[in-house]
DNA sequence: CTATTTGCAAATAATTTGCAGCTGG
DNA sequence: CCAGCTGCAAATTATTTGCAAATAG
């Protein structure tokens, strides 16, 4: 699913151009699940590809943010992290290691979904509705698992 | 309540050293309702206190944070908002304008509450949950209203 | 061709820090 | 007193920007 084709389909039909930088990050932020900022993601292509610079790697993930390849979540420190993951869904995140965990309930969607459609909020245009549970993990070389 | 007797208070309990600093920061942030950034907090005071410095604003702001005095956000572009109310309850996010504004309904708090209770989450101590709306206001130069 | 995009280095903006002097308990 | 707080200026960090060269369509 994630094969250049594809990549460069993405890139085509949200009207950008298809360069080799953009289908590499594209690429890269696909396969990557655990919410990178930029210069993760830097990082992580920078041996395949010496020469691409890290200011593209930043306007880069602007530019899919802005036509909704990926999302942009901010952390409660303030900083910037790129999911991949357009589906609905709420985060975990770790204070101590930074770590970000998805999680996903269709039940609680709903019910917040429900809600909000009951409950008319009026003069704003909702563009998503995110859950965020804060803490810190016990054991942070271990993941945080779900029910 | 937010006389200067009970702001003293708030400090002492919390184990910091009552200055006349803290008691003007912490003063102003719990008048305002606007989550307002250190730069805000810092501009709404300096006319009637020139000689207390951005730098202390900024520590002090951390410092209440992490007695739990007042607790911090940061906006989906990753800047950090203070907040005065500790109750839990939700933010309303607009990109266009940077206002947020509270929402809090008991029924939802209970869903969501009773959903992780349900559901365990493992290897975390869960500190908070925010519901967070992202979104444009159709008319910034009114606020958002809820039902 | 030509409007975009890229890479580089320099700029910015928010926040933090080092440290000498001040101050509250 | 003296540990902890403050103010100042300088440092840091993430991110952005200006601009000339490269490139996609």
């Amino acid at each position: 699913m994630k094969d250049i084709a594809n990549i460069r389909n993405l890139l085509t039909s949200a009207g950008l151009k298809v360069t080799h930088q953009r289908l590499v990050i594209l690429g890269t932020v696909l396969d990557m699940d655990n919410h990178p900022s930029a210069e993760k993601i830097y990082n992580s292509l920078r041996s395949n590809h010496p020469s691409l610079s890290l200011a593209t790697v930043y306007k880069t993930l602007e530019a899919f943010v802005a036509k909704d390849l990926i999302k942009r979540v901010s952390t409660p420190e303030g900083y910037k992290r790129y999911d991949p993951k357009l589906s609905n869904h709420g985060h975990i995140y770790c204070a101590k290691t930074g770590d970000i965990y998805d999680f996903y309930d269709e039940e609680l969607d709903t019910l917040i979904i429900d809600f909000f459609r009951k409950k008319k909020i009026n003069n704003i245009v909702i563009k998503n509705i995110t859950v965020q549970v804060n803490g810190e993990k016990v054991d942070p070389s271990k993941d945080v698992t779900l029910k």
